[in-house]
RNA sequence: GGGCCCGUAGCUCAGCUUGGACAGAGCACCGGACUUCUAAUCCGGUGGUCAAGGGAUCGAAGCCCUUCGGGCCCGCCA
C-alpha cells in the first residue's frame, strides 16, 4: 500500500476542501499524471465543478489548490493549478520512498482483499482428451491460470477445475481408429501419446469417415457405448483418454499450470444430475415441451430474440448442452454432490490434483463456489449466455455464473503454409480435425532451443543443467506473456517466426530485468540495510522506480475487479522498462558514497521482490541469470 | 436474415468501462551508446484525417446513431 496512500490522501483532502467551500459533490478522479511535467498526480475536479459553478476550470483549480496549500498532508509536496484546469500534485518523496520501500519488502506485498474469502471456481483448459494441446488451447489455459492466480492474490478462495470431455464424439473418433481403423495403441518411439492420437489417428480417421461409411457407422455405435459407460469399449476408451489426459497435463505443468480437480464428463453423465436439473427446469417453467412446428416433441428453451434451443430431442435423448447445465449447477453448489474424490497426482508445486469418482471409496471434498468463472472462447458465447441465464434463474441472483470469453488464436498465412495450407495471404482458423494447428509442446521446444543458444552464449561459465533450466523458463515466459499481453477480445494471430522474438515487449525482456537486478545484489559487497533514510534517492530514475513499485496493489485490484489478466502483463512490462532505464542511467555498485549505494541496493531489492510477485501472477518464473 | 466482437503509425497492440493537458508502446526502418552492475539493454529520429459520416457536449479516439470493412456464432452435431 503505497501510491494508494498518496491517492487516498489527496482524494479525502480534496473532498474536505470541496465541502468547506460548499461545492456540490462530484465524482472526481484522482489519477497518475499523464506527463512528468504535470507532476505525479492529477485531479479533474475543476472540470466537473465548472459545469454547475459556471466558472472556468482554471479559476476553480486555483481556488482549490490555494486552499490545499494550507495543509498539504503527509505525502504531498506541491500543488499547482494547471492552465488547462487540472489540479496537479507533486509527491513528497521523502515520505513516499520510505513508505514504498518498507511495504514492498513484505512477503505479502500486493495482497488486497477484494474477494473477502469468497469461494470461487475457475474452470479452464477443458480440452477433449483425444489430442495434444495446441496454441489455441494454450490461450485458454494461460488466461484461466492467470485469472485464478490474480483472484487468489485478491483473497478469493479459488478452486481450479479442468473439465474432461471424455464421452463425446471426438473421443469416439480415435477409439474407432484403434478398434476398427487398424491403428496401434502404441505410439511410435519418440512421439508423445497425445501427439500421436491427435496428429495421426484423429486427423487420419476424420479423412476416412468421408469415404468409408462402414467406419462412420462404427463411430455412432462407439459414441453410444461411451455414453452408456458399461461396455468393454467404454473401458478401453477410459484407458486411452486417461493416457492422453496425462500427456496433456504434462504440457500444462510444463507451462506452470496446476489444478485442483479433474471433472470427468462421463461421470457427470452417469451421475443422474441431469434428471434432477431437468425436473427443476420443468417445474420452474424454464423449458417447455414443444407441441408443434419443427421442434415438435422436443423440450426447448424459448427465447424471444433468438432461435429456440432444443435440450431434449424428440427421441428423448438430451443434446450436448444438456450436459453443461447440470455441471454448471453443480459448480455453483446448487445440487447435492454425487461425487467422491480421489487423488490423481501431486503436482510440482505441492498442490494435490484430485479427480471425481462415483465410487464411494473416495473422499468427500468441496470444489464448488459461490461464484463460477468458466473460461471458454467466445465462439461459445451463445450457449454460455443460455447457461448463464438458467443459472441466474436457479440461483435467483445475477452474475454468479460468469462466462469469461476470449477471441481465438489463428495462424498467420506464413505459418499455415508450413502446414501445407494455402490461405492466399489470409490468416487461417485452426482445426484439430483438419490438422491445422501448432502443438504447444512443439512451440516450447523450438523456443527452448533458441533460448538455450542465447543463454549459453551469454553465460559460458554455466553448467548444462542450469542452461537447460533457464532456457525452459524463458521459453515458457515468452509463450505465456505472448498469450496474455493483449486484451481478451483481440484475435491472436500466431506466427511461428515472430513468436521467437525475445526483444522488446516480451516475456524475456521482463525476465532479463530481473536477472540484471539479481546480479547487482549478488555482486554487492554488503546486504542492503533498510534501517536508513531514503532521502538520497532523488533522480527521476530512482523516483520513477519507486513509483512503479508502489503501484502494484492498484494494478491487482484493477485486474481482479475486471477479470483482466493483461493489466498485470502491462504492469510487469512497465516495471521492467522503468528498471532498465534506471539501470542504464544510474550506477548502483559504483555510486558516489556508501549510503547512496545502500539506498540504491534497497530499491533494486524491492524492485526484484515486486517483479517476482507480479511475474508469479502471470506464471512466469524469474531466473537470476539468463 | 439475426446476434456477438474487432477497426488507433508500414505491422502488432495500449489508451475507450469512469469524455478534458501536445494520442502512447513494441516490431520494422535510420542514427548513436558495450575496457563499465549481462547490449535479451539504453538514447535519439522517421512514421497517425484514432475506418467514414452525423449527433449530444464548453470539450470526443472515448458517449449515441448510421454506414463501410474484417472475424466469429446462429443443428433434434459435440
Amino acid at each position: 500500500m503505497t501510491l494508494r496512500l498518496l491517492f487516498d490522501e489527496i482524494r479525502s483532502r480534496l473532498k474536505q476542501i470541496s465541502d468547506e467551500l460548499h461545492y456540490p459533490q462530484v465524482e472526481f478522479e484522482v489519477s497518475e499524471a499523464a506527463r512528468p511535467e504535470f507532476g505525479d498526480v492529477s485531479c479533474n475536479i475543476a472540470f466537473l465543478l465548472a459545469k454547475t459553478l459556471k466558472k472556468r476550470p482554471l479559476e476553480i483549480a486555483d481556488i482549490i489548490s490555494k486552499q490545499y496549500q494550507k495543509n498539504k498532508g503527509k505525502f504531498v509536496k506541491e500543488i499547482a493549478a494547471h492552465p488547462s484546469g487540472y489540479v496537479n500534485f507533486v509527491a513528497n518523496f521523502s515520505e513516499l520512498n520510505n513508505s514504498t520501500i518498507t511495504s514492498s519488502m513484505q512477503k505479502r506485498y500486493g495482497d488486497i482483499n477484494v474477494g473477502k474469502n469468497l469461494k470461487i471456481v475457475v474452470e479452464h483448459t477443458s480440452v477433449n482428451p483425444n489430442k495434444a494441446l495446441h496454441i489455441g488451447h494454450v490461450r485458454n489455459i494461460i488466461i484461466g491460470d492467470t485469472v485464478s492466480k490474480i483472484l487468489h492474490k485478491s483473497q478469493y478462495d479459488v478452486r481450479v477445475l479442468n473439465y474432461v470431455d471424455d464421452s463425446g464424439l471426438q473421443v469416439a473418433d480415435i477409439i474407432v481408429g484403434f478398434k476398427y481403423g487398424g491403428y496401434s495403441t502404441e505410439q511410435p518411439k519418440g512421439q508423445k501419446f497425445d501427439h500421436y492420437c491427435g496428429d495421426v489417428v484423429y486427423v487420419n480417421m476424420t479423412e476416412k469417415y468421408e469415404t468409408d461409411s462402414n467406419l462412420a457407422e462404427k463411430r455412432t455405435l462407439v459414441l453410444k457405448e461411451l455414453e452408456e459407460g458399461t461396455s468393454e469399449t467404454a473401458k478401453f476408451a477410459n484407458d486411452i483418454t486417461r493416457k492422453v489426459l496425462d500427456e496433456q497435463l504434462k504440457t500444462c505443468w510444463r507451462l506452470g499450470v496446476t489444478y485442483d480437480c479433474l471433472n470427468f464428463e462421463s461421470q457427470v453423465v452417469r451421475s443422474n444430475l441431469w434428471k434432477i436439473v431437468f425436473e427443476k427446469m420443468k417445474s420452474m417453467g424454464i423449458i417447455e415441451l414443444e407441441k408443434e412446428g419443427k421442434n415438435e416433441g422436443c423440450w426447448v428453451i424459448k427465447s424471444a430474440d433468438e432461435e429456440d434451443k432444443v435440450l431434449v430431442r424428440s427421441n428423448g435423448i438430451a443434446t450436448y448442452i444438456a450436459k453443461d447445465i447440470p455441471y454448471a449447477a453443480w459448480k455453483l453448489g446448487m445440487l447435492d454432490d454425487p461425487f467422491y474424490y480421489k487423488k490423481h497426482a501431486e503436482q510440482a508445486n505441492g498442490r494435490i490434483l484430485w479427480e471425481t469418482t462415483l465410487e464411494k471409496t473416495g473422499n468427500k471434498l468441496d470444489f464448488v463456489g459461490e461464484k463460477v468463472i468458466t473460461v471458454i472462447d467466445s465462439r461459445q458465447s451463445r450457449l454460455q449466455k443460455l447457461i448463464t441465464k438458467i443459472m441466474s434463474d436457479f440461483k435467483s441472483q445475477e452474475g454468479a455464473y460468469f462466462h469469461l470469453g476470449y477471441e481465438s488464436v489463428t495462424l498467420s498465412a506464413d505459418t499455415a503454409k508450413t502446414l501445407g495450407v494455402d490461405t492466399s495471404g489470409k490468416e487461417a482458423q485452426m482445426s484439430g480435425r483438419k490438422g491445422i494447428y501448432i502443438n504447444a509442446d512443439d512451440v516450447l521446444d523450438i523456443l527452448g532451443k533458441k533460448t538455450y543458444e542465447e543463454a549459453k552464449k551469454r553465460n559460458p561459465d554455466l553448467d548444462e543443467l542450469s542452461l537447460v533450466k533457464i532456457s525452459e523458463q524463458v521459453a515458457v515466459g515468452a509463450l505465456r506473456y505472448a498469450m496474455i499481453k493483449q486484451d481478451l477480445d483481440k484475435i491472436i494471430t500466431f506466427d511461428l517466426t515472430e513468436s521467437l522474438s525475445l526483444e522488446g515487449d516480451t516475456g524475456p525482456y521482463i525476465q532479463y530485468s530481473y536477472a540484471r537486478a539479481s546480479r547487482i545484489l549478488e555482486k554487492a559487497e554488503t546486504e542492503p540495510n533498510f534501517d536508513v533514510s531514503f532521502d538520497g534517492l532523488t533522480t527521476e530514475y530512482e523516483l520513477n522506480l519507486v513509483k512503479a513499485i508502489g503501484k502494484f496493489d492498484i494494478q491487482i485490484e484493477d485486474a481482479a475487479k475486471n477479470l483482466s489478466p493483461k493489466i498485470i502483463a502491462r504492469y510487469c512490462y512497465e516495471l521492467a522498462v522503468t528498471f532498465n532505464t534506471f539501470y542504464e542511467h544510474v550506477k548502483v555498485l559504483t555510486a558516489e558514497d556508501k549510503s547512496l549505494i545502500n539506498a540504491r541496493l534497497c530499491i533494486v531489492y524491492c524492485f526484484k521482490e515486486t517483479l517476482v510477485k507480479a511475474l508469479d501472477l502471470l506464471g512466469i518464473s524469474s531466473p537470476s541469470r539468463m
